[in-house]
DNA sequence: CATGAATGAGCATTCATTCAT
DNA sequence: TATGAATGAATGCTCATTCAT
């Protein structure tokens, strides 16, 4: 039909709302929102939101995955670079950025949640070996302690840029780079 | 009447085994537990759960009351010790293995839910000035960057002590070990 | 235009899928079906659907028509034989076969679900006469008690003939065939 | 406490009351009908009924089990009758009746639904082995067909106490005599 | 004081049905 | 005519909280 590109297109355009809206529902509420605050932050309706991600672990995945995937990029970018330790410094400041931009990845990368087992499958896959070649050309150059292995560290800094009240970005920021410090 | 001693008696026994299934529940399912799971545990009714702690957050801090009071205890006990650093450095490695032992306390402090929010403050009135003074003869001595708060730290510390798959309490020793490092 | 042809072709096509794609989702999981599965199961939208068949009765119907006919087109064959309660067994165990072949028809017809009131008078309609003739001819030669009504009898063989853990399409035949010995 | 007989007492009535709403609406609406269908009709809120009967199964098992037993005695009275034949035949029409007035139990019985499972455990636990020594008794006498089991027969009368417009209490005991006469 | 029965709001999830394209 | 995206009512279930005994 002629009108299939529409309604794609439509459908499209409810997904992208719906990845927006459950981005500020997460920042806002915690991953573990409920499915109507998402939906009705979108205007649609709940079934709405399970026709596009079947799980809560669909739509954490997709409203994470792309700035997962630029961050992978980054490490990529950075990867042989010349000075690997400050290559490192430089890929966990951006990764602690998208931390704590959006917060609320922090807490579903901490939660042992079941639903959320395949957001971890997701960093282990993409973000770990990423970083673990920024770590392995760190370590080579004995910029950094051999004893770090990357997805420690990841996991520390995940920890480090959970916020709250008295602990803010910049609190973040500066502890990351006293950790980094430390494993020197 | 006579057996007024006897039901105040009775009434601390109960306290005190709600306490100790608070405890064990905490650990087990997190602070989240259901309240029924607590008073089963205690050997109580869910009513008796209420009267003795009308809402979450005294339970919980009940609970934690007893070792964060050591705690601060240890701190008071380091402070003016001839060598502030390596003081400040154990009563840390306290704090970890406190953290990492209760876990629940971890995700406690972390939680921004309203209904825990006293939890913050009981850290913040006793806590935090124990660790300050210890900060602070560390600072005095120059063995701790002046930049570093006793609030930020133990945030942080708390922070690192989040544990869950892949990451546990050697782990968590070890990160805030390099923390730590990295504050001098 | 001169398409008109075509287009009624593809829609009896469409329609054909249809009932295809229903008769294997109703014995699969039973009348009750979600209408996206017959949808899916047939490649067409679930709006297809509704058009064809506004109503979820009219499926069930349009389904088992077919079979309901042909067992009425045996009963006629078989009215008049020199034989009158052999052919009434014989029709009996072909509407058996039916029933526990097309399993799901025994469930819609037992079922007292407003949307599949109209199955029953399709069967009262063709199948009860048909089957009545081949019972009256049985009780005229005094083969079969004349306490027995067509109605009533389908009514039972069609109960005998729903199938579960433990009881098969061979107990209902023996079944049924002793029904029908203790109706003689 | 003092107080405890009246609390169980008040909770043995409310369970009562539950079971008696819950016997009402499986008649009139079947098995499946709505939790909150019975809660509604007991007068009491969802949550009651998950406290007593933790889930379908339970509640249907309970609502049924009373009179389930009572048929089982009623077996155990007619074993070992110096006419087994006439027993069984006894014995049969109580469960008839039994099945007809109980309408629901029926369906629940023909369903090959998960959540019911456990009251086709209870019919052959209890009714099948009852059952099954009349039948015996019957077959040791000659007066029963050797290849009908207890089982096979059971479920058979079940199927033929399914009643529906057209179809009621006398045809289901018509019926069902006649099926205990083939099987002679 | 202790008890635990009762309540009902809250959330996840499914699926029949409508309708714009 | 066909499509399938969107909708929301229906339903199951959990759990914090109250209160009569």
């Amino acid at each position: 039909m002629g009108d299939e590109g529409a309604r794609v297109a439509g459908a499209r355009r409810t997904r992208e709302a719906l990845l927006e809206a459950a981005a500020q529902v997460f920042a806002e509420r915690g991953v573990q929102a409920p499915v109507r605050d998402i939906a009705g932050r979108a205007g649609v309706g709940v079934g709405t939101v399970y026709r596009h991600f079947p799980d809560r672990a669909e739509l954490v995945i997709a409203v994470y995955r792309h700035q997962i995937d630029e961050c992978a990029a980054l490490a990529e970018e950075l990867t042989g670079s010349p000075e690997p330790g400050q290559a490192l410094e430089r890929w966990i400041c951006a990764f602690v950025e998208f931390l704590v931009t959006k917060h609320g990845l922090g807490v579903a990368l901490q939660s042992d949640d079941m639903s959320l087992r395949s957001l971890h499958s997701l960093m282990l896959d993409t973000l770990v070996p990423a970083c673990g070649r920024l770590v392995d050309g760190a370590v080579a150059r004995g910029e950094l302690d051999p004893g770090v292995t990357a997805y420690a560290l990841m996991r520390a800094v995940g920890n480090l840029c959970l916020l709250g009240p008295g602990y803010d970005r910049e609190d973040a920021h500066a502890m990351v780079a006293r950790l980094l410090a430390g494993c020197r």
